[in-house]
This record gives structure tokens, C-alpha cells and sequence, in this order.
DNA sequence: GTTTTTATTTTGTGATCACGTTTCTGCATG
DNA sequence: CATGCAGAAACGTGATCACAAAATAAAAAC
């Protein structure tokens, strides 16, 4: 999810187990959640690695995300008081230290934790878990994604979204949330 | 996902490997991919069982589902051609058979092949599994509310999908597979 | 030097087992 | 009749093993 691996990176039960110091059993039940979840894929062969996306995948992903987090966005404006807007904005700075440290793993955590934080307070667990599968989904593209464009710019809707939500401005909180969601994977399908 | 489990079902590794005629190794990989996916709970001791939903997680899906199908059916419109409506209308007086015999778990399984025969249309294969996760997560939820509703209704919603089907009316689809979502599961949420 | 074939290593799968924990059953007690 | 308690049965977990399939490395042929 963090996009610690890049697309296409093979794995093995016998390397996890290793790594983790287990035996196979627990790895391989890891593995399967995972694979359950779409965080890695399985071959025809059994053999499991993370997947390595097309455009058109990576378009509808994009949508799925756009669809999922706008609607969660959406719940929790009601419930955002400054607390949290103070928070979001906390964390908006440490993603501004990421970029500056070219830190491609701590912005796509951080990145994550602001948009997670905010839908914490939408009340919809079922709804965020589906948007989590969908951001592990996503994790070793956007590794790619961000180690390609390496520029120093912090996400520029993130502070559209605080504004939105500041003044309760639902329409303009959707449409940056549509936004910011869409913005760097269009740049990777096309 | 068909509704053959009641809620809060208790299942457990060894009869699961003793009704399919495997080892526990087996029964727990698939039973790990069920709960990874919501179509079963683990317990804190690690017992597994059907979900028993309440109200409010029940509502929640429900909106998912309003979300992610009301997308899947506008972006199948398009591609609807004759074939396929003539199909879904061969499905739907199947689901009509289901109800007359009052068979809950065949009227569950036409009813969500109804759908996943529109959705297949929309060429988004991501948001259709997004869509079956849900489905899976409401099988035994399904199961209830249609036991105790024992009525011999078709569903009333389905000609108005292939209504705007054959009309091309985009608004009046998005409106009628919200509406068909919707309908059964507000009455166990309230 | 490139391609094909062979041998070796590595991999996933399913089964089985021992262990600690939890749950259930039946009986005694209040 | 309800309640608490001890014994027994059943459960999930992690580990290990044998086996077949697959991938890799090495060797042979052209």
C-alpha cells in the first residue's frame, strides 16, 4: 500500500517466512489476504508478485477512488470541526517534508493517512475498507508514479480540501477531493 | 454470497475440510479469503461465523451498493444491445419462477445474475468485484430479510431497468437500480 | 555464438501433528 | 430451578514433510 515494492515484484512463501522468521503456514495465509484484497497477484502457477497495472486499469481504479472518496469526503464534512481540520493540516505539512526528503514511501504513507484521517470521521467503516483495498491496489503504481515525476511540488488540492472543508463548502469539497484523487494517475495511464 | 448460511453461522476449519473432503490447510486458505473479504467475521479467539449485520452497517451497504451499481449500470447503457436485454428479461422471469416456489437462495443467486449480467456490460472489472465483495458481505443478511418477507412479489424494480434499458434514459436507469438496491434492505435496517 | 536439451534447484500444495486455548457438557451446589 | 464449576472434547495456530510442477542453471548440439 505504501509502495515499499515496486509493480511486478515477485515473492515467495519461503522468502516471507524468512524474512518474518515464521514458517510457511503464516505466510502463506498472509499472502492470500493479500491476494484476496488484490495487493498482489497470483499466477496460473501459483506464484504470487505484485501487480503491474495497465492504463485502463489504473483509470478505473482512479474512478473507483474518485466514486468511494468523494462519497466519504462528503459524510464527514458535517462532522469536521477545527480539531480536525487542525490535524489535516498537521499532516499536510509533514507530506510537504516528504517531497522536500524525496521520500517517495513516507509521502504515499502520509498522503494516505491525510485522506484516511478525514474519512475517519464519515462513520463508514465498510465504505473506507473498500477504499483501502482499492489504495493497495494501487500501492507499488504509485511507487512508480512518483519516482518518475520526482518534482518538489506538494499536493496542491490538499489545500483546497481544507478550504472546503473550513467554510462547509460541500460542492467544493467533492470536487477537490475528485481532484486531488485523480490527478497523478492520469498523468500514468495516459 | 447466495444467502445458504443464516447470520452468525459458526463454522469451523474441521468440518469445512470434512464436507469438501480436504485437510484444515485448504479450509483455512479459503476461509482466510472469506474474511479478508467480509463474507465472514473472525472472532477475537479466532472462530469464524456468518456476519450478523445491524442496522447501520446494513444501511451502509446498501449505499455502496446505490454507489457503485447505479456507476456500473450508466456505464453499461451504452453497450446494451438487444442481445443482452433480451437475456436479462429471460433472467428476470427465472427470478419470477424463484419466488413462486419460494426459494430463497435461487432467488438471490438469479437476482444478483440479473445484475452481474448488466454490470458485466461496463467493462470495469475492478468495480465489479468491488460490487461482489458487497454482495457477499449482505448473503446471509439477504437470506433473512427474504425469509421473513415471504411474499410473492417480483421484483418490481427490474421491468424499470429494462424499461430505461431499451429507452436509453440514462437518468431514469441511474433512479430505477438505486431504487431496485435499495427497496429489500430498508426494510431490515428499519 | 546461439539455440536446444538436460539436470538441478526452487517453488506451491496438501497433509499431518503437537500444543495451548477456548468452548461445551454434565454434575454438583446454592 | 437457576448457577457455578470441573472435566472433556473440539478448536485454531504454527511447524514440518513429501511430492509434483515449474523455473533456473548448466551443458550439449548445431
Amino acid at each position: 500500500m505504501h509502495g515499499e515494492l515496486p509493480p511486478g515484484q515477485a515473492l515467495t512463501l519461503r522468502g516471507i517466512g524468512r524474512e518474518f522468521d515464521v514458517s510457511m503456514t503464516p505466510a502463506r495465509e498472509a499472502v492470500r489476504r493479500l491476494v484476496a484484497e488484490g495487493a498482489l497477484q497470483l499466477s496460473s502457477s501459483g506464484r504470487v508478485s505484485t501487480p503491474d497495472l495497465g492504463p485502463d486499469r489504473i483509470e478505473e481504479l482512479a474512478s473507483i477512488r474518485a466514486l468511494l472518496e468523494v462519497e466519504l469526503a462528503s459524510r464527514a464534512l458535517p462532522r469536521a470541526h477545527f480539531a480536525l481540520i487542525e490535524r489535516l493540516q498537521t499532516i499536510n505539512t509533514t507530506i510537504v517534508q516528504m517531497v522536500a526528503a524525496r521520500d517517495p514511501v513516507g509521502y504515499i504513507r502520509t498522503n494516505l493517512e491525510f485522506h484516511r484521517t478525514l474519512y475517519l470521521r464519515a462513520q463508514a467503516p465498510a465504505m473506507l475498507a473498500l477504499a483501502e483495498t482499492v489504495w493497495l491496489q494501487l500501492g507499488p503504481t504509485m511507487r512508480d508514479l512518483y519516482g518518475k515525476l520526482n518534482r518538489t511540488e506538494p499536493p496542491q488540492f490538499h489545500r483546497v480540501i481544507l478550504a472546503a472543508l473550513k467554510a462547509g463548502d460541500e460542492p467544493g469539497l467533492r470536487l477537490a477531493v475528485r481532484s486531488d484523487v485523480t490527478q497523478g494517475l492520469r498523468l500514468l495511464s495516459s
